[in-house]
DNA sequence: AAAGTTCTTGACTGACTATTCTAGAACGGT
DNA sequence: ACCGTTCTAGAATAGTCAGTCAAGAACTTT
């Protein structure tokens, strides 16, 4: 049915993944999208249709395989999800409080202190 | 010595941080800026330098009075700042720093706690 | 091999971005 | 009353942003 496609969707949102996680939500271009993933514009914009689409699926990786991942790495990405669109996208709010609440650890403080840890804190002078 | 100014610098501060607070600051433009203090625009670069250099002075202004404030009021713009910020900007790394260090609160839960109140979780259903 | 479908590609668009510039207005000093 | 200085006002600029589109390529089916 038509043209395969060319590129590995887990593999471009792992990489968009990173990159949101590095670089924050707003911080961060489609134009890096673009750069970092390998794919095209308009091969991004055929799968997830738009910016804000690639990012709730990276959260939704992230979400489902949130108990096999370390505290660090299942965190990092639901700080940008909250401090960046959480208040104003019901979607991506009610993503972040169905993972937290999966939980078992006080979600305040490991967020708190994954947020401390990505900024350069909490290891050295300040 | 010269034509005196028209706007209250600390009020424009105020009124800037309340924004930040509210949109991030990737996610405010000048445009809104200049609105929310009702400063023109060349005003503000006069006295600021950048839209970087009002952030840098809102975050001062939280270190500063950070004794008197509520812990929700002095934790709002230092997650902004972590977040967006503090991970490519030397100064306001620091700046964070020295406000957490005068903290006598467990600074990670109390920035984990105001992350997820700010973002309108933990008050109800996801 | 022709038709139909799905994907890729590169160029394009209009809106929005932070920042700058110039002209003029309001002051103090002389 | 003029001069130097500091602020304001409005328009302008160059760059970046997310998103779009038409043309062609790679596949399956008939």
């Amino acid at each position: 049915m038509g043209r395969p496609r060319e590129f590995d969707i887990d593999a471009a949102v792992a990489a968009a993944t990173e990159l949101f996680i590095a670089e924050g939500y707003e911080g961060c271009s489609m134009d890096r999208i673009v750069q970092a993933t390998g794919v095209h514009r308009g091969s991004l914009y055929a799968v997830f249709g738009s910016k804000r689409g690639i990012f709730v699926e990276c959260l939704r990786k992230v979400a489902a395989t949130s108990g096999e991942r370390k505290s660090g790495e299942r965190s990092d990405l639901l700080l940008i999800a909250l401090v960046e669109l959480a208040a104003r996208d019901d979607e991506v709010r009610s993503i972040c409080a169905g993972t937290i609440s999966l939980w078992r650890t006080d979600a305040a403080r490991e967020l708190g202190t994954r947020l401390l840890a990505r900024a350069g804190l909490n290891e050295g002078a300040p």
